[in-house]
DNA sequence: CATGAACCGGACAACTGTATCCAAAAAATG
DNA sequence: CATTTTTTGGATACAGTTGTCCGGTTCATG
C-alpha cells in the first residue's frame, strides 16, 4: 500500500536520526539501509526539498536530519516523498454531494485519517528508543555457541550495534 | 493510497449491493459509477475470481453479488483485487531479525493492520444503511426553491434517483 | 439454429513508479 | 588552483498500473 519510495525514506530517516548530528553521504545510507544508491540520493534530495534534512557537498559532506528526532514524525517523512492524499471530495464529481462524503468514501477517507494519526504521533526518537533488543535497521549478532565472532562487518562506518538479549522468536 | 483499481471496486461492489439480487451489466455499472468501461471489467473479473461475484452471459445477463451485502466486508473486496500486503518479515532480510520486525517495520506494519481491521469490520450493508441523505455513489436531489426541474437524464438504465441540479460546467 | 446480448481473454498503448548512469556543480583540502 | 569528495540534475531504461480495443465464447430467445 504504500510505496518503495516511502519505505526508503522511512529507511534513509530512521539511520539519520541514529547518526545525528553527523553527516552521512548518501552511499553510506545506502549500504546500511539495502537501497539502491542511486536511486535513495533522488529520495533524500526529496527529504531535502521538504526542509527535513539538509546537504551538504564536498569532503566530509553529507545529508543530516535538521531537526532533533523528537521533534520529527514519520508522517513529515512520508509525507514529503508521497504524501498521503486525503479525500476532500466526491471522487465521483457529484455535485449535489459537495464536501460531504457519500457512506464509502468517508470510510476510505477515515482509513486515511487513522494513518496519518498514527504516523503523526510517531516520532523518529520513539523508533530509536524502542526499548526492544535491536536497532531498528541494523543486524544484530546473534550468539554462536563455538565461534565467538562479534566482528562488525564494515569497520569502516559504524553502526550502533547491539546485543541480543535473549529473545526467541515469538 | 489504495490504487485507483481498489477505489473502483468498491464503487462497483456497493453499486452491486444496492441492485442485489438483479443481475447488472458491466456497461450499467461503468455508467451508474463512472468507470471506464472496459478497465471495469477487469476490475470485476478480478471480483468473480474471489468468488465475491458471480457472472452470467447472454441476454438478461450480467453480473450479481453472491452474498447478502451484510456478509461481505469491504476488505475482501479489496483483497479480491489489490491485496494489502502486510509485513511479515524484515524487508532488509536481516535473518536475526527474524520474524520479530524492527520498531521502525512494526509501525507501519501496524497501521496496515489498522486499515484492515477497519475495512473488515464493514460491510456493504452498513454502508447502503447510512442514515444520511444520500444512496452511496448516486446523485442526491437538492430542493431547488422554484425550480420543478425532475427529469431522469437516462430513462433507459433506472437508477435509484436522480435530478441534476443546475450544474455549471467545470 | 440464427441472432443478439453479454462476459471473457489477449494484445496493445500510455503513463507513472522504480532504477541506473553520467556529467556538472559545489565544497574542503593541500 | 588542482584535486578529491560529495550532492545535484538530466537522460534513459525497465516494470507495473491504468486504459482501450477486438475477436471469441456463452447464453437466452424466438
Amino acid at each position: 500500500m504504500f510505496s518503495q519510495t516511502v519505505e526508503y525514506a522511512l529507511r534513509a530517516a530512521v539511520y539519520l536520526a541514529q547518526r545525528r548530528p553527523d553527516p552521512v553521504t548518501t552511499e553510506n545510507i545506502a549500504q546500511a539501509t539495502k537501497v539502491p544508491q542511486a536511486y535513495l540520493a533522488k529520495v533524500i534530495s526529496s527529504l531535502v526539498k521538504a526542509g527535513l534534512v539538509k546537504s551538504q557537498r564536498g569532503v566530509g559532506g553529507g545529508v543530516t536530519l535538521v531537526r532533533p528526532p523528537e521533534d520529527v514524525n514519520i508522517l513529515e517523512v512520508v509525507n514529503a516523498v508521497d504524501p498521503i492524499k486525503r479525500i476532500t471530495t466526491c471522487p465521483l464529481d457529484l455535485m449535489t454531494h459537495g464536501m460531504k462524503l457519500c457512506p464509502l468514501h468517508r470510510r476510505v477517507d477515515n482509513a486515511y485519517a487513522m494513518v496519518e494519526n498514527a504516523f503523526r504521533s510517531t516520532t523518529l526518537a520513539e523508533i530509536l528508543a524502542e526499548p526492544g533488543q535491536s536497532v531498528p535497521l541494523c543486524e544484530v549478532p546473534t550468539v554462536e555457541p563455538s565461534s565467538s565472532a562479534v566482528v562488525p562487518a564494515k569497520p569502516n562506518h559504524r553502526m550502533p550495534l547491539e546485543v541480543e538479549v535473549a529473545a526467541p522468536a515469538d
